[in-house]
DNA sequence: CTGAAAGCGCTTACAG
DNA sequence: CTGAAAGCGCTTACAG
């Protein structure tokens, strides 16, 4: 169907070097000359075939997406960053795999080794990585979604934790709120075991509550509603004078709104609840509408791509981005009860 | 870093024919031939190149996830379906590219014809549906996951609106509903004209309204909490004797629930509320959880891939599938009001 | 500015 | 059972 190079070149009448050339304007070519290979190309339909061109240039032009295949639940905003890493790829002439692998690293080297991809776009990537590991051993470019600990050479663009963290805990207390429970995610499970965001994000937590002066109670709890339901009970029993809190755990969130309500707990005249880093889709499913912090999830798949791309194209490695979550309004945070406010901040 | 098989060859003693042969045992080797390669594949860490492989053999053993990039939400499921087609792709030793486009022409014509892909995987399916057309000209092997209009020669998977209508009904019925209003999406929305589910699933509950002699009131409405608590307003307002509702339309499901929770009706003592096609998320996330027919969103992923599969490898085109949503129990449903229940069962 | 030629890493008739 | 050779559709020094 579609035409090759070599029946273009036949047709201008030139060699299929020079069609190479005006294909990818790699070289000048005179214009008469380049006007009769156009002309050929429109007229035999003629597109560039990837395969020929990735096996004699080396370079497929195809990246991977590498994430866990147990989808500890990417969040209900999982598409929309895969989709605009497949866009942003697909604007700058690539072409996006989904991996989703298990954590090891056989399945990994396994697929690099088919010399597929250019480069590897790694995802929810932990403490210690073997996936990192095998990409370093492979010499396979590679950027990362999030962080591993040891951040030497590494390329990567992740969520500001520490930035979110203190916007959200800024909003509760410009709120009136002196103190803040919050709930993170689990890190029992083992493959959550030192998750970088729940490490991080509980990190950030307890300094600004240090610098602050507040006591920091963090509750660990399951991404699930029941959990979070239990959450709001044991913050009833156990703190009754909690005013605010700041969930970290997209599918717990639900679970402790309607925990806090189920128990006559008034959202938010008695208790705020403000989520942080949740899909647009979960804060306004549920009623009152969380007031959240959104997450990048674009952004990221966005910045991961170009950062990957670069260190395709040779360029210098860019800087690693940290994204912040962004304010979402929604009605589950308002005043300290007691009209605190005003007095906290003036105190 | 990786041997190529002419290393392999040199290394064995063999020509780089042989060596194709026992990777792919494609002919009859002598069995100390095969061991003399095998060693030295092992000890020169061969692994064969997909890209060298897919220009000799003109397959590339890579296939495309076509869907439209403005997405419209493929719903908290979708992260499950396309991680679900990847792996199927890659236990069959495919992989699988994401192609988020546009609903015309013309980026698919371009992207089918970089040669990259061996197949396409079309999804959400106008009745009418360019992509289709570009597919057929190219003569391009594809698998539908949905259905456009005219379905001759086509291959595809789709969930069975029929089967989940009724089931849907049944539920209500046997729990002695008399009659039920019907919420969908709205079609109001130009890319959304013709959108099949809503055009089946509601086809499928005027049937069956018919058959089971209640009047079919059918509600459509935008995929947002907002429009659902507006779609709850109105129900009670127009419809105010109605026991039961069956949403479609995951989105606003949550909306409908709190809308009537607001307006003081209890669910499901006044009314039942049965969501359809819905993500576990999303029905749990509210409170009470929605009863819900699950969406069938992994299988369909698996069983897409695997009919496209088949139509490379020249398989009988595997006859068209329909799933069924799997009745996920939650708290909104429940008897009739007024002990209507085994009475209505029995007259 | 243009072309002849080698080569990217494989597969696949064809011959023996 | 095995090998020599052509070829998949391109890119890229190299030469002129």
């Amino acid at each position: 169907m579609a035409a090759t190079m070599r029946e273009v070149a036949e047709a201008a009448g030139v060699s299929i070097a020079t069609v190479s050339f005006v294909v990818n304007n790699s070289k000048p070519v005179a214009p008469e000359t380049r006007r009769r290979i156009e002309e050929a190309m429109v007229r035999l339909q003629f597109r560039r075939n990837m395969v020929g061109r990735a096996l004699a240039s080396r370079r497929t032009r195809v990246v991977a997406l590498v994430y866990p295949a147990i989808e500890h639940k990417l969040g209900a905003s999982g598409m929309e960053f895969v989709t605009s890493a497949a866009r942003t790829a697909s604007a700058a002439g690539y072409h996006l795999v989904l991996w989703p692998i298990s954590n090891d690293a056989a399945e990994l080297t396994q697929l690099v080794g088919q010399g597929l991809v250019d480069g590897v776009l790694l995802m929810e990537v932990q403490l210690e990585d073997a996936r990192v590991e095998v990409l370093r051993a492979t010499r396979t470019p590679f950027a990362l979604i999030g962080r591993s600990g040891d951040l030497r050479d590494l390329v990567y663009v992740d969520i500001d934790f520490d930035a979110t963290m203190q916007d959200a805990v800024d909003h509760l207390r410009g709120l009136g709120h002196r103190s803040m429970v919050m709930v993170t995610g689990s890190q029992a499970d083992a493959s959550f075991r030192a998750y970088g965001p729940y490490v991080r994000a509980e990190a950030a937590f307890r300094r600004i509550a240090a610098e602050q002066g507040f006591e920091p109670v963090v509750l660990e709890c399951e991404q699930t509603t029941q959990s979070g339901r239990a959450a709001a009970e044991q913050i009833l029993a156990s703190w009754p004078g909690t005013t605010a809190v700041l969930v970290f755990n997209e599918f717990a969130a639900p679970g402790l709104l309607s925990g806090l309500l189920r128990r006559g707990v008034c959202v938010p005249q008695d208790v705020s609840v403000l989520s942080v880093l949740t899909s647009t889709e979960m804060s306004t499913s549920v009623d009152p509408p969380l007031t959240a912090f959104s997450s990048p999830g674009a952004e990221l798949g966005r910045l991961g791509v170009r950062a990957l791309l670069r260190v395709l194209e040779g360029e210098a490695a860019p800087p690693p981005a940290l994204l912040p979550g962004t304010l979402v309004p929604g009605s589950s945070t308002g005043p300290a009860p007691g009209g605190g406010s005003a007095r906290e901040r003036h105190a």
